[in-house]
DNA sequence: CACGCCAACCTGTCGGACAGGTTGACGCGG
DNA sequence: CCGCGTCAACCTGTCCGACAGGTTGGCGTG
């Protein structure tokens, strides 16, 4: 209410390019007026746009290149990873929440991904799951694989908002757990992973949406007991982030 | 794999606030060196400084404004709810992309609400229950409050990532929903979902999980059959957005 | 002790300048 | 006529210096 935040020449910018890209109606890939050409029609300095262009580029919405002119970008999910290791990192939300989130999305996705997948995803989903499974004694390895293959999950649903979501979300909780190195699983435990994986892709292979959300639900349930378990054992060895008041 | 992505100098001193957060335990309200404090400490130009600055901005870990010194910001639904909005304004999603995925989401988060949620939140949620019953001959300000109606179920799971993606989402889907001035329910569709909402706060105020989870499922079948017909409908007066090739 | 004013500090914006990467067009040789 | 290499135009990354205007804390006065 009281911050009233001000209006300054970058946001003009900002609103300016998009209004651009919305009027010529530009997807990813296309091309977008340069720096000097901006700076030059709306009578501001290149600094000046320079820092809108890094505002648009943070947020995804830009590629910039030395060199090249900025283009349209692609939906980045890795936007989204940084934001939520951001929360992280100022102790604003915890793993467990972001896994308490993810599983909402990702036991809605399954059954999704189970409804509409396709046979080339089911054989994609088949050779990471066959990776996974020669890969139990490699953690780093086995949690680029869980990655990918919750990725193709959500690619199996045909909803690029779903992409988005799971790879940032994903993305940023295995960075969290990859510098807690005391949430690290065993080998045995990974075996017990390595078969609620299994049963989700039998699932989805079935294209049997129920089970699917079942068989996710039941991953998500394992994983948030196991981070849950960590939490109390060595939660003296976590990073110090000392608790704050209320927002004002 | 080909973009080879060029390591600048904006990308150190991006690394290094983190760094500085981190290594302080720093939280939201805290502050942060100032731009000529960070270009003297790191012997490199304000410029590129602030180009810094502006990145973690635009990604709300930093709030910054004229006169005050940086602070840790506090985590800002907007964010994503402005990359959810570019990513409709370049077409990669569409709305119904976001409301499939939103109704995951918040199916869950219903639940986790009717388990949680506090006597003082079951007050604010009457309230606007109650507001928006008096609310369904105008449209813009019923949507308003059936986003608070939301917001506050989402505050009620106590997890604060939950707040942050049901309000972002919801905040771009209502902005499309605004701009598509065709997809407006009439007045007989909103006494339905008035109900609808209502079946939730009954579920949420009972303390049943399951029962929030099917209200708030319903919720969203309605809204995404809503969507389609309209879509059916309509889709002649809806903004031109041609279909891309591959990415590459 | 209270209050107001001022000085120090900080971000927003501008202009100019140079290094280095990218790209397309032009011209030469086959 | 075609292919290919060279080059010029263009574009972003980075730096410097400067000034306007908002914020804040402290100092001095009443």
């Amino acid at each position: 209410m009281t911050d009233e935040r001000r209006h300054t020449a970058i946001d003009d910018v900002v609103v300016h390019m998009r209004r651009h890209i919305s009027r010529h109606g530009l997807g990813p890939g296309d091309e977008l007026p340069s720096e000097i050409d901006l700076s030059r029609h709306l009578g501001i300095s290149r600094t000046t746009v320079r820092e809108a262009s890094r505002r648009l580029s943070a947020l995804g919405l830009i590629d910039v290149g030395v060199g090249k002119r900025p283009r349209v970008s692609h939906l980045k999910p890795d936007v989204l990873h940084e934001i939520v290791g951001d929360a992280l990192l100022t102790g604003q939300v915890g793993t467990a929440d972001i896994l308490e989130a993810r599983s909402g999305i990702e036991i809605a996705m399954a059954a999704l991904a189970a409804a509409r997948r396709s046979a080339a995803t089911l054989e994609q989903l088949a050779a990471i799951l066959a990776d996974m499974a020669a890969t139990l004694h490699d953690l780093d390895a086995y949690a680029d694989l869980d990655f990918r293959f919750h990725g193709l999950l959500a690619e199996a649903t045909g909803n690029a908002f779903y992409v988005f979501l799971v790879n940032g979300c994903h993305g940023a909780f295995r960075d969290s757990m990859a510098i807690g190195h005391g949430s690290r699983r065993d080998a045995a435990e990974l075996r017990h992973v390595q078969a609620l994986h299994a049963r989700i892709f039998e699932a989805v292979r079935r294209g049997d949406a129920h089970a699917a959300g079942a068989a996710m639900q039941a991953h998500f349930t394992d994983a948030i007991a196991a981070v849950n378990r960590r939490r109390a054992t060595n939660q003296a060895t976590s990073p110090t982030i000392k608790p704050r008041g209320e927002p004002r």
